[in-house]
DNA sequence: TTGTATGCGTTATCAC
DNA sequence: GTGATAACGCATACAA
């Protein structure tokens, strides 16, 4: 077992307080003699004393950590996020709790419980699904509290989150631009806030060209490859097939690439797209890809800055932020003349 | 502030031990009322109790928390691994606490540092780097603990790496078997353990097959982007360039494919090349990527069972797990006749 | 400048 | 069946 105050106390012959007013140095704040100082230190150094983190936050009754609960820590999206949060959080000397709720309503509202039990100084979640009612009972807890990706409006928390609206909209917008009028999307699950988000921007920005919004053009189920290979074939297979598509995010874009290579199809000769998300290929492939990259970084910097304000000011105003995503202009996209 | 077990106690005139036996549910162990039993566990619903995790570790001296620490956590490889294992390790009630490193050894021996101050039952590193002295002291405060990815052989610990030595012999031996002799590799950093594995079953495959060593054929730096693009750019540039290459892992693939690209040669016709790691986009390129995929699920699968094991029976003697990766052939190498 | 006493919330031991 | 009490390791108010 390791060394505890008690025996750096016996060691040296002083009592437990005096060891751990030592070993806590609050410069000034309690006047130790320099010797006692030394030998102290000394004596915790031999035995290599390391405090019991469990027995200091119990009794100072704060962990000086950050739970976090994301949908799917496997995506590149979260697992960033995640990275960035815990660097910014460091230099707070606050440390991040992070579970994985497996996109399962289920595991997060067991993850969000377990956090509190831990008694985490404050919580962030990526909510996974549409239904909020089980966060609405963390904002009871007076936690420090923050939603990130998706964001209820109704829910009277801060939260930060990118305009997939507006993210939508300038893709769609580009592809207007471009010359095309008849421009599909294939999205992920509906009800879910980021999806329906960008359905919307699809369509608003086709009202906006005063473009008709056919209804075959609107595919959906999930942001699996899979799906988007499925749906892919099904646009293709349109007797009037779309010149453009948008893919609203995730791996859409890999599924939907096989589809449009077993078509024999040409991007962006016979087809065009632009996706929502950067992935880091996007480059590599042929053509390279026109996207809507999100602000990840922002959004943790964003997120880390909200919640130690939240920590400073428990009744500061409630706080949304969206972040703007940017269009990134590369070569899967045809103008059409 | 939350319920405590002394608030039910006061709410229904039974002692806090009481309270506690009855909500700890020890079937049989100890005999209570029915009619207490009901209305202890009524009051705790109405109360909205949750154990205080801290207290309950602090007395039991055991956390149910496997601590993890990881160079990065924004890479796949690793995210990845972390999912599986916190799934796993659910099944037997045990929570995962992630560090990242950031590919640093001094927050490394941070994290593990208080990590085991965070008195986590167990302790999982993939060490960032060449050194292992920090990683010594481990194995002396008799904590279960197990590396993973990069495995030290002096190191007297449990571990699951996967067989880069290997994975790396079939990923040339397949290019000799199309006829390939001139055969590069561009690489990571040398000392580190999965790099030097590689590097070193790349130059057995060869000698194995009697084809002699090029020193201007072997490049290296680091596994990002851009040294797969610098790397590459330097092997093209050579009076006799070798006819295949063999990317070392992580993402030389990208970099190097610009490299190819900016020179206007076709894969495979000019140029022929096979990588460690199995990217999600694999199959997507053109043309598809040839790739020494890694076991991640397995190598999860296997840590946890070690963990366990270690647990279980402290004294067990060391495993070092080496999984074996697994060749999947596209259409990224040419059969030179 | 240092020591004593107390409590954080829980579980386990022992007594009744 | 149930209750009183101690202990986990630490930090602080108060005493000296």
């Amino acid at each position: 077992m390791s060394a505890r105050l008690i025996d750096i106390a016996r060691k040296t012959g002083f009592s437990v307080s005096t060891v751990s007013r030592v070993l806590n140095q609050r410069p000034g704040k309690y006047p130790i003699h320099e010797k006692t100082h030394k030998r102290i230190l000394e004596a915790a150094e031999e035995l290599g004393y390391r405090p019991n983190i469990i027995a200091r936050n119990l009794r100072l009754k704060k962990t000086r950590e950050i739970g976090m609960v994301v949908p799917d820590i496997s995506k590149r999206f979260f697992s960033f996020l995640v990275k960035i949060i815990a660097k910014h959080l460091r230099n707070y000397d606050y440390k991040i709790i992070v579970y994985d709720a497996d996109e399962n309503t289920t595991v997060e509202q067991e993850a969000i419980t377990d956090l509190l039990a831990k008694k985490v100084d404050g919580l962030i979640v990526c909510p996974v699904g549409v239904e909020s009612r089980h966060l609405e009972k963390i904002t009871q807890t007076n936690i420090p509290f923050l939603t990130m990706d998706r964001c209820f409006e109704k829910l009277d928390v801060d939260s930060v989150s990118v305009d997939n609206y507006n993210g939508a909209r300038i893709a769609v917008e580009h592809l207007i631009g471009q010359g095309h009028r008849k421009i599909g999307v294939i999205h992920g699950l509906p009800g879910t806030w980021p999806n329906e988000m960008r359905v919307r921007g699809y369509e608003d920005a086709l009202q906006q060209a005063g473009i008709a919004i056919e209804k075959n053009y609107n595919l959906c189920d999930s942001f699996g490859t899979f799906n988007g290979y499925l749906e892919m074939h099904q646009m293709l297979r349109l007797e009037d097939p779309p010149t453009a598509v948008f893919f609203a995010g995730g791996y859409i874009l890999l599924g939907a690439l096989k589809a449009i290579r077993e078509k024999n199809l040409t991007v962006p000769r016979h087809i065009s797209f632009i996706t929502f998300d950067d992935p880091t290929y996007a480059t590599q492939l042929t053509p390279s890809i026109t996207a809507v990259a999100q602000p990840i970084e922002e959004a943790g910097v964003m997120a880390v800055k909200l919640m130690l304000r939240r920590m400073a000011e428990p009744d500061a105003s409630i706080e949304k932020v969206l972040l703007q995503p940017q269009l990134i202009v590369r070569d899967s996209v045809a103008k059409l003349v």
